[in-house]
DNA sequence: TATTGTTATACTCTATAACTATA
DNA sequence: TATAGTTATAGAGTATAACAATA
């Protein structure tokens, strides 16, 4: 017969749900603990994390193309239009035409949009620092690492 | 003058990103990894993984209001009203009435609703064994405690 | 007054498919 | 034929605000 009681593995989480058990359940769980403290940061005009993760590229990689930036992001190129079409109205970046081919637009960050992405990196950075106080720089690395490894697995399926 | 080149603070990943050493942006790319192959695991008819945690949560919690399962789910309470249709059109449970408070509908999961619990619950750990293949143990309880952790700083704020 | 479940509504993020202009 | 950018559209997931019934 099937138990109605809360089951579990962990030993170390007497009568937790099976969902504790679960990497994906945590891990939304935590990424919106994270998403949401971000948000607070950058404030009600802020960026959301996807155009800032869209203008940080752009500026580590001036004259990468919309496809280019698409796929570092791990998006389709029709999700970045509007993203473009916002850091572009921003003066964040200009769409540019590369020379030899003209169905490309490059991306090219201008000097308000680096300006301005090296506020929000430290914006960002400040954020994390704050959120992340009580782990050591160890459990940071680990945490960094085993995400990683977990995008990884990603990359071969 | 800012650089234009990539910058990064992690000696051990050179010339990365600055995002690759942000925690919510690899979070949200290793959690879009696992909810991908949690989508695979369950087919094209499969449930979602929220509905699937509303279920597993019914199960182990009988009786739960949709108020409390709402919040053990960290959603607004609205947002359950649909999957509770949806779970119950399923005849995965049903909403039960409590005497002495006629407000309150209690979920009750029916033996249907269990056993196909049961199943699910088996599908879904196949799939993350097979996904963590090459996480160690040790690697895995550190994740997981890892992301608890996380979970329990956005507790306080 | 406060709470439970509900509805209506809207917003964010994202994908798919089809179009255009090039190549 | 294939690719870059674009548009239109739709779906999932979620929140806010208001309501009726009940406490």
């Amino acid at each position: 017969m099937i138990q109605s009681k809360p089951q579990t593995e962990d030993p170390e989480v007497p009568n937790a749900s099976n969902l504790e058990s679960l990497v994906g359940y945590n891990l939304k769980r935590a990424y919106l603990v994270v998403q949401e403290d971000f948000r607070a940061a950058l404030g009600e005009e802020g960026l959301s994390s996807r155009v800032f993760a869209a203008l940080t590229l752009t500026v580590e990689n001036p004259n990468i193309t919309q496809s280019a930036l698409a796929k570092m992001l791990g998006i389709e190129r029709s999700g970045l239009v509007a993203m473009v079409d916002f850091l572009e109205a921003k003066k964040y970046l200009k769409r540019t035409p590369v020379p030899g081919d003209r169905r490309v637009q490059a991306l090219v960050p201008t000097k308000i949009g680096k300006a301005a992405h090296a506020e929000l990196i430290a914006t960002v950075k400040a954020h994390e620092d704050a959120l992340f106080v009580e782990f050591t720089a160890e459990e940071k690395r680990s945490l960094l690492s085993l995400l990683r490894k977990i995008r990884s697995v990603g990359d071969k399926a």
